[in-house]
DNA sequence: CATTATAAATGAGTCGTAATCATTTTTATG
DNA sequence: CATAAAAATGATTACGACTCATTTATAATG
């Protein structure tokens, strides 16, 4: 039965990952006691600690694993066939939704960066929760709805922080959801538009036809 | 010589502020030992009390004179007779000079905003330090420069926003100040003109040409 | 099934630090 | 100079994160 030992293991791991979470997000950090989780995941206190080397650990754990989940529902969240603006809108609207739901422990996050005094390590999980804007965005220039120059990354910072500033705003007013943000932050999106000039049909464009035919065709002979 | 007395004690209260800012800054919140603080201020522990409640309300305190600083760093940096734009581009500016040169401190200006477990109070400076901005939009509207309609409480969570963000960026990557992220923010200002650019027939031909290709591609792979 | 070895769990005790408070020192006042 | 009030001190307390000697559960072996 060495399998249901580790499946054993994995669900006391999981028991104090639960608590935590519910105790950091009721408590705030400093307000956390490492007692108080133990007792929530019915385990002794010296327990926590041959799963997490010490509470800032944990803390980590408990942001990593929401940003992991936070990944899987925004890939859910889109709809695969849909036009990239359509796409941007479905993540927008989930993210600011999300932010809103847990804003507890987004705010929590920022305290996980901080590795001792030093500041903003990235989290590994927000890397690949950024992954999806990312796909999103480059998909946009590869379609040419975006001009190929779009710097992705500056475009991410203004998405994700007009988002999460957005979000702080509607929570401390103790107002829900509001549409009318995405719709703002999604005109901002017109800017990245490719120019309405004449180069629309210009030979790069064809050359850019060709290569994805060229693909296309490649793919057909293998079959 | 009540008067001196006085200032004696605004120079203690000065002192403990100072080597607070310094001690939070190096070794940050949780690393900043009041017994430190205490020290470099040339006091007796128990002194910083006297001042302060507690550590919190010390931090408190560094935040507070931090943005109010700001505050008066910004209103100088910008010039009087400016068009609304040049005053935006020289806020923008400042604004991310100063969140790469002290980002520490704004760092834990969230720590700051955190009262137990409850997060987010607005802190009163940081209030004071966005009017500087709302100052702006509102010439702008006056001065017909951006069209009535405009919601200027999302306008200015698209600005400090993407100025976070941007900062935490650059920061990241140890890149200092970069005109191009100004450049960039100030761009989507321009969707705010009365006058709308947004309704010339663009090349979507394009894009859509290259949509229907991927859509063909898309199938293609399922096989 | 009994025995031994190994892994996991326990919680009383240690240790560091924020905060307190009885005592001392300084300052103001007549 | 005497006296009261204010300010400052630092030894002491309180509390919570973390440790570790001991106990309990699980696996391995003949």
């Amino acid at each position: 039965m060495a399998d249901t030992q580790r499946q054993r293991l994995e669900a006391r791991e999981e028991a104090i990952l639960a608590a935590a979470t519910a105790v950091f997000g009721e408590s705030g950090v400093d307000g956390a006691r490492m007692a108080e989780i133990a007792r929530r995941a019915d385990v002794a206190e010296g327990t926590v600690y041959l799963y997490y080397k010490n509470k800032h650990e944990l803390l980590e754990a408990v942001v990593d694993r929401f940003w992991r989940e936070l990944t899987k529902g925004a890939i859910a969240a889109i709809s695969e066939g849909a036009t990239v603006n359509q796409q941007l809108h479905e993540l927008a609207s989930y993210h600011l939704q999300s932010l809103i739901d847990d804003f507890k422990i987004v705010e929590i996050t920022s305290r996980a960066r901080m590795r001792n005094g030093e500041p903003g390590r990235q989290l590994p999980q927000i890397r690949e929760y950024v992954r999806v804007f990312d796909a999103i965005m480059q998909r946009g220039i590869d379609l040419r709805e975006f001009s190929a120059d779009t710097a992705i990354w500056q475009i991410r910072d203004v998405f994700y922080g007009t988002l999460e500033h957005s979000a702080r705003t509607l929570v401390l007013r103790k107002q829900d959801f509001d549409p009318s943000v995405i719709d703002h932050l999604m005109r901002l999106f017109d800017q990245y538009a490719p120019t309405s000039k004449s180069d629309v049909t210009s030979g790069l464009e064809s050359s850019e036809i060709m290569q994805a035919l060229a693909r296309i065709e490649a793919k057909l002979s293998q079959h």
